[in-house]
DNA sequence: CCAGATTGGTTCAACCATGAACAATATTGT
DNA sequence: ACAATATTGTTCATGGTTGAACCAATCTGG
């Protein structure tokens, strides 16, 4: 009886559960989104590029409107951080010929070289990172990561 | 035999199951920043602004330097974010008596109450997106990610 | 066929976060 | 005591991200 919540301070945040670890989970993202921004540095690439790329490469010919929805981010982001990637040869654009609408991405040759001398570096980070966890751990917390990502978008396409 | 990877492409980071597990945490946490930006329009809180004062009200008195430190921030993020939550009496600066360099910050009762208000919108959305998980699982992913910012704290300051 | 609605992309002004340079205060070594 | 150094916080110019307004191409329903 004396583990029990007084009544009167009925359920502080801290005191649930789920959104502790959440906090934690959102604390770890940021700090390896800063330890990728210092990794990447050499390579000159943000995370944001990153994220990009890496997408481009595993979806070629998709639409900017399809990678801004995969990244969760505005048309106007894509809009604007392609001139950079472009100008550098590491992405190429193409107007699809049944839509004249659409932009298909895809990677140059340099772009894939490049991005694999990235995601080298960034796996080796993360594996430093999480080499504390067992690989069943590992892939449990994978497997509830995307659980989330489908309730939310589930619940974001409801509204 | 024939699940094997060609040995000529040695270890694509796909194949890294670490990796791929981040990459989901990763659009997790976007996915819920996202969401929760969503959330606090009707109380007209940032996730910034909710990460400052979420730690203010765990740790009252800190300095703007410590803050910076727990957010993982650049100190004059702190100091540009600061003046609208004075202005809005949510956060009240002292200077300290014996260092007078540092400012010592906690919240005003309203900015306690707003706060209280704003996690319990924070509880209820991470409760249905990790609605999914059972207690054991979800104090597993907690327990990993905080691991993980040791490490990465650990490794930094090693730098 | 064509007027309206939709969709893909761009532009633009606003806001955030950052690091470098700086001012004020504290600490340290001699 | 005091000069050199370190630390706290601010200012400022820069670059990133966003949503609203916009244009062009496409689709839809008479």
């Amino acid at each position: 009886m004396n583990e029990k919540q007084e009544p009167n301070r009925p359920h502080l945040p801290w005191d649930n559960p789920r959104f502790r670890n959440w906090v934690a989970v959102a604390k770890a993202a940021h700090a390896v989104e800063r330890a990728i921004l210092d990794a990447m540095k050499p390579l000159d690439l943000k995370p944001a590029q990153l994220d990009m790329m890496m997408n481009i490469h595993r979806h070629p010919g998709l639409s900017q409107q399809e990678l801004a929805e995969r990244l969760i981010v505005g048309r106007s982001n894509i809009t604007m951080l392609m001139p950079g990637l472009m100008a550098r040869g590491l992405v190429s654009r193409e107007i699809d010929a049944k839509d004249k609408r659409v932009q298909r991405l895809a990677l140059t040759p340099d772009g894939a070289a490049l991005l694999m001398e990235a995601l080298e570096l960034y796996s080796q980070l993360i594996d430093k990172a999480m080499g504390a966890a067992t690989p069943e751990e590992c892939d449990l917390v994978g497997t509830q990561m995307m659980k989330m990502v489908e309730i939310l978008k589930a619940d974001q396409a409801a509204s």
